[in-house]
DNA sequence: ACTTTGACCTGTGCGC
DNA sequence: TGCGCACAGGTCAAAG
């Protein structure tokens, strides 16, 4: 379920509850979500302070007092929710994870996870940069290293669709199927194109990989900022965390007309390496050379 | 080394 | 209404 945006979302929705505050108790409602849990996984965090928490990617990142990361990604169900009367909390079905915590100012609060698919995993490090699951990411789509310059970099010698590499969490890390494919509908790049015809021979990027660049850029920052809005209420009873549903432009609405002014196109659906891909059947330019 | 495919899970919504 | 099927916003590991 969650992109960046929406990862980016439940970290400032958390950080007040969190920041600071310790954790007492931590109880695993089973031994595994993607992965097994690790040995002494509840022993390693009771008694530590959350620090900070932050963001990598797709991942949450809380800092600990003795130096160790909890990391947790939400996979495609995952949420986290703030508790603060959990005796009087009806447990539902799916929370795997409960974090009883202190705080200064709001005393017993409970944290708690629930993933109805089970494909998020949490993991424990006491060192980030050589981490399994992080230390192969590509860089932060909303930091001054993402440039046309660095797609370029990547993208020369190999050769992919384009909605297959921007889904490569190696080159860009934390951007998803929805908004992959809004960024290439604003720049107009049909999702198959390959990589290596958006370079030309002197490594110069096409004009639409210099569109697709701030596009990526404006679509994230617009969805952080909705998020932001539809956050008020992190605690609320039902405790749902309640990912913005956005109106999107092609994702999701295939058949109907595209939004582009003056584009009489239709927007279609397609399969990509397993992944639904939404685009418009006129605005985003039909490869050349390619069957489709 | 690069690229593709399969696997992991449950819930929901659609057609019949 | 019930059933079966296709599909869902992710990523790792294994196979090609």
């Amino acid at each position: 379920m969650p992109e960046l945006p929406e990862v980016e979302t439940t970290i400032r929705g958390l950080a007040p509850f969190l920041q600071h505050a310790t954790i007492k108790e931590v109880i695993l409602k089973r031994k595994n979500l993607r992965f097994d849990f690790e040995k002494n996984f509840a022993k390693k965090l009771e008694g530590q302070e959350i620090i900070n928490i932050s963001r990598r990617a797709k991942y949450l990142l809380f800092s600990l007092s003795n130096n160790d990361t909890l990391i947790s990604h939400l996979g495609m169900s995952g949420s986290f929710k703030i508790i603060k009367d959990f005796a009087n909390h009806q447990a539902k079905k799916h929370e795997h994870v409960i974090f009883s915590l202190h705080h200064q100012e709001y005393k017993n609060l409970t944290l708690i996870y629930t993933d109805p698919r089970r494909f998020g995993f949490m993991d424990i490090s006491s060192d980030i940069s050589n981490n399994r699951f992080l230390a192969k990411l590509g860089v932060e789509p909303l930091s001054n290293h993402f440039n046309t310059a660095y797609l370029v970099e990547q993208f020369k010698g190999r050769n992919l669709p384009i909605k297959t590499a921007l889904l490569d969490q190696t080159i860009i890390a934390g951007l998803g199927n929805i908004y992959v494919c809004e960024a290439l509908w604003q720049a107009r790049i049909h999702p198959k194109t390959p990589i290596k015809s958006l370079i030309d021979k002197n490594n110069k990027p096409d004009e639409r990989l210099e569109i697709l660049v701030p596009a990526i850029i404006s679509i994230l920052n617009q969805a952080i900022k909705a998020g932001g809005s539809s956050l008020k209420d992190f605690t609320n009873a039902n405790g749902e965390q309640g990912y913005f549903q956005h109106s999107f432009d092609v994702y999701g609405r295939t058949n109907q007309p595209c939004n582009k002014e003056n584009c009489s196109g239709i927007i279609k659906k397609i399969t990509q390496s397993g992944r639904s891909s939404f685009y418009c059947d006129k605005c985003q330019n039909k490869p050349v050379d390619l069957e489709l």
